[in-house]
DNA sequence: TAGATTGTTAATCGATTAACAATC
DNA sequence: TAGATTGTTAATCGATTAACAATC
């Protein structure tokens, strides 16, 4: 969508596919790690999440060597590998610009608290929510955002405000410097050279599990 | 992933990737309807959503003949057919499994009820929770899950329980006979013939931002 | 009519998988 | 050693895009 091309620990460029599946080879690695296993083969990994062996080993390979021919891969070592590869080994802070429904849910978000994500700060424009106490972090007037983040610098803007704002808010966030977005709304945010901005649509799904369910559409027809 | 194959109007296999860029067609030209535009062009549907003219045109040609040479696509008549396709065009009761924090963001989330999404019920196992309000549907103990969706039939279950609890609510869940699951823990669920799930993952995203900020990885090594 | 834009075919590009030598 | 499993090459598969005749 944007150009995004990731290059390789050997030059290769790293297939857009392969970099969604890494978060889910790590989350997969840390419940063998919980269960008390020490190694795992391609394949025994790759059924666990309804992949090839291939398709694992592969991916591996686009950032070096991981594994050992008869033993598979050690599994602390992999998660270390792909911490290092995910970018886990650092504190990123976030600010949310949302304090209604999911924005909330969000802030408290244990999936976040649990790894290296952090929320600072939380943003609203309405009276009603700002000075209120979400999980620890009062909610300021969003239009102190840019004064706000200077004082707390701020890696990741979550924007989880109703999608007519959603525009808006991407421009302040950007004019301010912010550099990673996540979107939580519908809003089609693009055109912002050198900003990162990942999609989290909350219902785009339920429109498949729609039409599965449906299993219809129109024939040719019109003129 | 699964053996998700959907067969066109005219018998060609749909690309997943077509599926997954309908719902965005929808919501565009929704936008553009509200502005009050009466037609649009490929391209212009393309630019505004970051895709080629030609990939509007090929995805929409397995469903059939939408457009007119010259004038390009009806707004009104190519919503309407999204819609079909989509299977917009009935009712979809919800249910959600857990009241936390995520539960009670989608219970009330305007993006299900604007559109044909009817959340129906709300399911807990912890007793604090039971018999809260949440938007107006009262909070009911997980264990009475299959006596309640006899009384009202739900199309779509929602998981927003805390990943290890996941499993066993998947289980509960197709044993009660529902065929469409959306799944918004990092659990990785499969397997489960005849069922449908969307996975909609909050903190995968944010693992892809943090790669991008960090832009570092391991380089060959050990051994 | 002339020009714009469609639907579709063919070419390109990218991602997955099968096959297999290397190796533990 | 024999057997299992890796990393990688080559083949396949699928998705995107360029090109263009058809058509409004």
């Amino acid at each position: 969508m944007n150009g995004d091309s990731t290059i390789s620990s050997k030059g290769n460029p790293i297939p857009h596919a392969t970099m969604e599946r890494l978060p889910r080879y790590l989350m997969q690695l840390y419940r063998f790690r919980v269960i008390g296993d020490a190694n795992v083969s391609s394949q025994a990994l790759g059924e666990s999440l309804g992949l090839k062996d291939t398709q694992i080993r592969k991916d591996l390979s686009y950032f070096g060597v991981f594994g050992k021919a008869r033993y598979g891969y050690n599994i602390d070592f992999l998660i270390d590998a792909l911490e290092k590869i995910l970018g886990l080994t650092r504190v990123y802070n976030l600010a949310i610009v949302g304090a209604g429904n999911i924005g909330r849910a969000l802030a408290t978000y244990r999936g976040f608290e649990s790894r290296e994500f952090r929320v600072k700060l939380i943003f609203d424009n309405n009276k009603g929510l700002i000075g209120q106490d979400i999980g620890g972090i009062v909610v300021q007037d969003f239009r102190l955002l840019e004064e706000k983040i200077k004082e707390i610098p701020v890696d990741i803007a979550i924007i989880a405000v109703p999608e007519k704002a959603a525009y808006e808010v991407a421009e302040t966030l950007v004019k301010a410097g912010i550099k990673a977005i996540y979107n939580f709304t519908p809003a089609e945010l693009h055109h912002h050279e050198g900003v990162f901005i990942e999609h989290a649509s909350i219902s785009f799904g339920i429109y498949k599990l729609a039409h599965h369910l449906s299993g219809h559409w129109p024939r040719k027809s019109q003129r």
